[in-house]
DNA sequence: TTTTATACTGAACGTTCGTTCAGGATTATA
DNA sequence: TATAATCCTGAACGAACGTTCAGTATAAAA
């Protein structure tokens, strides 16, 4: 009778709310402790609901996690595109790349457990291909920026693929190196490193 | 009446020689399964003995593992030091130190259980403090060679604490990137990056 | 109102894993 | 040879954790 979505079936709203709860509890300690240091008990408890409940709501530990990604992922590419148009130069665009990777992802967000995941080698897991989607994705993105600042004439590269995996490798490393940074200072040497980067590729 | 490491005893030797067998196990398969996925059981199984032998000879699955981090540690910087004295300019050192890296880094040590203890936030351990330590050796070690290079007026740096962190995050950033690639590819990315590193921070 | 589907509980299960310990075997010492 | 120290075994413990399931309450459907 209803309209996709627009249900007022109170069951189905209440059963929302609760899934979203229990989401939200789960990405807050996902990022603080880790994936493998937080137990579905710890986010029935900061939930206030049971651990059965959870199992209602998500296929798996695996699962949950699966779809926090998945949130993360599309968070960050609305952000990125309402970002991108205000940048005239493509090296405009890749400091503002830098600057959105340590505001979005340094402290908040499911990078520690992402991390996590990337030096997994236990049981072949759906999160694996996951993993290497997302650094798939990744590499293109920065080989098409790399693409745009050529065309642009803004700067040189003799090697957009290799150019693009070294730009993936330092935001992945720094990722690593500034947690224990102060923002300000992360925001600093993810600048310094994006510098290093511009004037390494064009010679 | 033995002089210092040198006895004759039958069962001192034999115990040495265990204790190696043990270290050697374990370090191959923390390699390749990582730390959390390889059990003490699997440790014993692959050297034959029992799991209460491991407990003889080290103090715990952590005790073992820092055993094997300061090995390898040592290790590497005798391995340095032979190399170090062949190169004539630190701009050769660089790319030897790179090179270095992925010859003995990228798929034998422990590089790939060290970084999943990089990623830990459970109880607080002794790693813990020794992954602080070894960092902070990497950056003393990257900014000695950068400083090295500026007073031979190979290259520039405004900022030689900054640049030693943005060389240390992409040696790390790498070393992750590069684990599914081949050894030669390897070896031609890192070249790359060291390449784009130095171009970088002399402007 | 009766029936059915949905949301949720909490105890229990099964497994894995690090660690311990009483005791046995082997070698050094007296 | 007798005693003590050392090396090693293997069973058992205990805790943690992901997952399941029988059962209950509540709201929707009939």
């Amino acid at each position: 009778m209803d309209v996709k979505g627009a249900s007022t079936n109170k069951k189905q709203l209440q059963s929302k709310q609760t899934k979203r709860k229990v989401a939200e509890a789960a990405r807050a300690l996902f990022v603080n402790k880790g994936y493998g240091a937080t137990s579905i008990e710890d986010i029935a408890e900061a939930t206030g609901s049971s651990k059965g409940n959870i199992y209602y709501h998500f296929k798996s530990k695996e699962g949950l996690f699966l779809y926090l990604i998945d949130e993360w992922d599309h968070e960050w590419e609305v952000k990125w595109q309402q970002n991108e148009s205000q940048y005239k130069t493509v090296t405009d665009k890749l400091y503002g790349f830098a600057r959105q990777i340590v505001l979005d992802d340094l402290h908040h967000p499911l990078s520690k457990a992402a991390n996590e995941f990337f030096n997994y080698n236990e049981k072949p897991s759906d999160i694996e291909e996951r993993i290497i989607e997302m650094m798939q994705g990744h590499l293109k993105f920065n080989q098409d920026l790399i693409q745009q600042g050529i065309d642009n004439g803004e700067f040189k590269s003799d090697n957009v693929e290799c150019h693009a995996a070294i730009l993936e490798s330092m935001v992945i490393g720094l990722s690593q190196m500034s947690r224990q940074l102060k923002l300000e200072n992360a925001l600093m040497l993810y600048q310094q490193a994006i510098k290093v980067f511009l004037y390494g590729i064009s010679n």
